[in-house]
DNA sequence: TAAGTGTACTAATTTGCTTAGTACACTTAA
DNA sequence: TTAAGTGTACTAAGCAAATTAGTACACTTA
């Protein structure tokens, strides 16, 4: 379901929060869907069960998550996050723009290299 | 002449890198100047002098400064590492799309905030 | 009842960053 | 020549965070 890289010099909890949480924006995972035991996932990851708890820990305290004593994790309903991420992905494309720009690049190749990509990836609208 | 964020998680030798990597591509330091010497920068920043050597130290393996034993560090030219630099950034643009397109944020929109923020800003042509 | 679930807790280990301190070779300017 | 400033190398210690190990307990379901 998710993968751990161990060249990624982020901590392993964070790895899987963040990978759990865009698999639920994303709608990879869907609201009342079961999440993988705790047991189970650190088994599959070949890492110890307390790494995993302490990332479901973290996405239960964001409210991606929600649990019920001796049934399991369970995918909340995300839609109120979705106007939020957007906001995130807004933000970090601003950074972009704000170093392409101090690099030299124009707002007219950003945009252009975007249109490309998205004929190419047959995506975007 | 640079500042630690110490909420940043990321240790302070990487800060540092960088930083300065920034300042080197950005044209603001440029060939040939003098890099504050590792004993200054250690005071100024109230870090150990350790912390900045190793910082220097990646700093001259990747190319970005070179080394006169007992005179300092220099910067180095870099106009071979601007369009690589370019790429990097194009990089992280498509990685936003990416997310972008996956979150149902369509091409037009993502050109659209392009071209209205750097209208605002007054740059990117 | 047994197996599977989350939760809580302590202890130990590991890893990487950072500091502290010392030493040495080089360059520059007084 | 000398003193101050420079980079470099090295060892030792401290520290913080992540991770592992192990145990225990309460709950749910078949």
């Amino acid at each position: 379901m998710i993968l751990i890289d161990y060249r990624d010099s982020r901590p392993i909890y964070e790895q899987v929060v963040d990978k759990f949480r865009l698999l639920i924006l994303n709608g990879s995972l869907k609201p009342e869907e079961k999440m993988p035991s705790v047991r189970t996932l650190a088994m599959d990851l070949s890492i110890n069960p307390n790494t995993i708890q302490r990332a479901y820990a973290e996405l239960e305290r964001r409210g991606y998550i929600y649990t019920v004593k001796g049934r399991g994790n369970f995918v909340s309903d995300t839609d109120k996050f979705k106007d939020e991420y957007k906001e995130e992905i807004f933000t970090r494309l601003d950074e972009v723009c704000d170093s392409a720009y101090k690099a030299g690049i124009t707002t007219g190749e950003l945009t252009e290299h975007i249109e490309k990509g998205s004929k190419e990836g047959g995506i975007g609208e």
